[in-house]
DNA sequence: TTGAAAGCGCTAACAT
DNA sequence: ATGTTAGCGCTTTCAA
């Protein structure tokens, strides 16, 4: 490992351009805009920086270009398989844009992300906000500042792109009660999350109007170990049918019950949201109401493009795209006889499987 | 989804001027050298500032004072598993120094790299490049123009840092040989990768000095899926012992198999690089030369700053930090009866599996 | 203590 | 094709 010395340039484009002989603004033409500049002079000018070692400065070009070409996206945890897709989509529909996409990842705080955003904004020509753990104030401030779109949170004022967690919710619940259950539990995410608040007060009006009890418990880490622990406090009296603000938390929280030897979904029933990649993986499988992960990168990269090349419309509340309940086999029949929890056991024609015992993170 | 009116524009310390009813250059002061300023005017001025929503601008500082307090990192794929603790590490190293860290995703293309270092070069102060596309020549160009680590690959005269993947690969071999394999086959991932190339070196010519028959196929994405496009290539003709440039690689090659009826380690050993987390909940567990990621975060992160803060030192190649076999379950002793591929049954206790019909993307 | 004004190095109209 | 002239947003003399 080793270093270069550094020493500093105070050379400048004036310097070249007296070393040549032309003025300033040619000697930027021909770096930023080659081509534009007669073929000898241009040579003559190369030769001339080269020869007194002219390096560009890139702040000063940073600052006076005011279209960096870059697009910012914050997401709370780069290391949620949730975000995957969706920053999948983001890139892609940046590059078609010609933008550049800057990730960052302000690790489930809200104070983290808003000394980044204030760091990143002037930077970058337009933002994405993943699931913000900020309040409504200081996102409005930022969409003073440089167009935004947040996703997954519904501000007024500010383009937002949700998924349809009402709709989602209800075909949970009516699911749950076309198997017999009578009761759920809703494990908790985040509170600075705004889909959380959204989804249990979804779950909570539709389970009062149809007569489903409904519980909650957390908040919980919006993770796989945030699942299990859940599940651990619930373990003293096990629900019938649990619904998790996510697909990660849900998987902890069948993790943490398989472990203590309860069988799913025959003596309880698991729901998630969001449809990650891993819930298709998982055995068993997991039920989960699905939202168009990489379609919300797509279209949020697209609309602050467009906010950028200065469209708008006004009014209007936030797009919301559908969310579609992915049945699968976390989910089974309320038993009224509650089996004696032994341990169960499974045969699997193929034979890869988790170890019971295995340990797991935040990461997955 | 709406818009608001009037396009967002960035608040300078001009708008605080004009709204506190003073100079710009004491709003400057106000923030840049406080004390200087009354402290009733002081606060009137932060006041105004936090109304209006007023965040100074890090490019326009850092033309006078050269330092925009931010770093970037780039990966070549944000979704692969490895660099999930190795962002974690850089994060937290930056945050310590002070710097925001900007996340850039090459998604495996070296153009795409190129582009987004130009784009960033002029923002931030320093970059740590992950397991880089590009070629040297590149990579010293981005060294000249700012102070840059690299991060799984060897380049004279820019700071470097690998982990051991020659003791690694010895490690692997020793342990396969001890079990009674004489010939193993090398999975390689990208051919951009250094690191593919010093793996495969390494296992060859250390194979040749002990006896060791190496074969190589590839090469394939290193993902999971390429790992299962490997498998499905070396089916008609399984080898007894697997290396796969990566755990994702190995663990899509040990689903791949599995899937064809073998079984793991009785028929075939595998091993893998970096031991991300899942190679520890897949079953069967995944023997790995582990590498020490977060580690790698952190170290790079610490030398970039030491770089921009001046430090140098001349000579010396790559900082090389070690790596270690961790032995798990998908290694086992070489059988010279071939079983016939018959469907493995496994029992589970606890019951969790991976269903053998599970479809899966890279994006695992 | 505060204001006016001159840059930092570069890019981008506009004019020639 | 090239030169002239304003800025980009901030810091920093230099006066007042």
């Amino acid at each position: 490992m080793q270093v270069t010395a550094q020493s500093p340039h105070p050379v400048t484009i004036y310097d070249v351009a007296k070393a040549a002989g032309v003025a300033p603004s040619t000697v930027s033409r021909t770096f930023a805009r080659p081509g534009r500049v007669n073929a000898e002079t241009a040579a003559k000018i190369r030769r001339a920086a080269e020869e007194i070692g002219y390096r560009a400065n890139p702040i000063s070009q940073a600052l006076s270009a005011a279209n960096t070409r870059m697009l910012g996206l914050m997401v709370s945890d780069v290391a949620n398989p949730f975000y995957t897709p969706m920053i999948r989509g983001a890139q892609v529909a940046a590059t078609d844009a010609g933008y550049e996409l800057l990730l960052a990842d302000c690790r489930e705080s809200g104070v983290r992300e808003r000394t980044a955003l204030e760091r990143l904004v002037p930077v970058v020509e337009g933002f994405v906000i993943g699931s913000s753990r900020m309040p409504d104030a200081a996102l409005r401030t930022i969409a003073k500042q440089r167009p935004l779109v947040v996703v997954n949170r519904e501000l007024r004022d500010v383009p937002s792109l949700i998924t349809d967690n009402l709709g989602g919710m209800r075909a949970a619940v009516d699911h749950l009660q076309q198997l017999g259950h009578t009761s759920v539990t809703y494990v908790s995410g985040p509170e600075a999350s705004w889909a959380d608040g959204v989804r249990f007060r979804a779950l909570r009006d539709y389970g009062t109007s149809t007569g489903m009890h409904t519980h909650k418990v957390g908040p919980y880490l919006p993770t796989f170990e945030g699942g299990r622990a859940a599940a651990r406090a619930m373990l003293e009296k096990p629900p019938t049918a649990v619904i998790a603000y996510n697909d990660l938390m849900a998987i902890g929280v069948m993790h943490g019950f398989i472990l203590a030897g309860l069988r799913i979904p025959e003596q309880l029933s698991v729901i998630g949201f969001d449809d990650i990649l891993i819930s298709r993986l998982f055995f068993p499988t997991l039920t989960t109401v699905a939202a168009p992960l990489r379609q919300l990168g797509i279209t949020a990269v697209n609309n602050v493009v467009a906010v950028i090349k200065g469209a708008q419309h006004g009014g209007g509340g936030a797009l919301v795209l559908p969310a579609t309940l992915k049945v699968r086999g976390s989910t089974g029949q309320r038993r009224r006889n509650r089996v004696s929890p032994a341990l169960g056991t499974t045969m699997v024609s193929g034979s890869a499987s988790w170890p019971a015992r295995s340990k797991s993170s935040t990461a997955m």
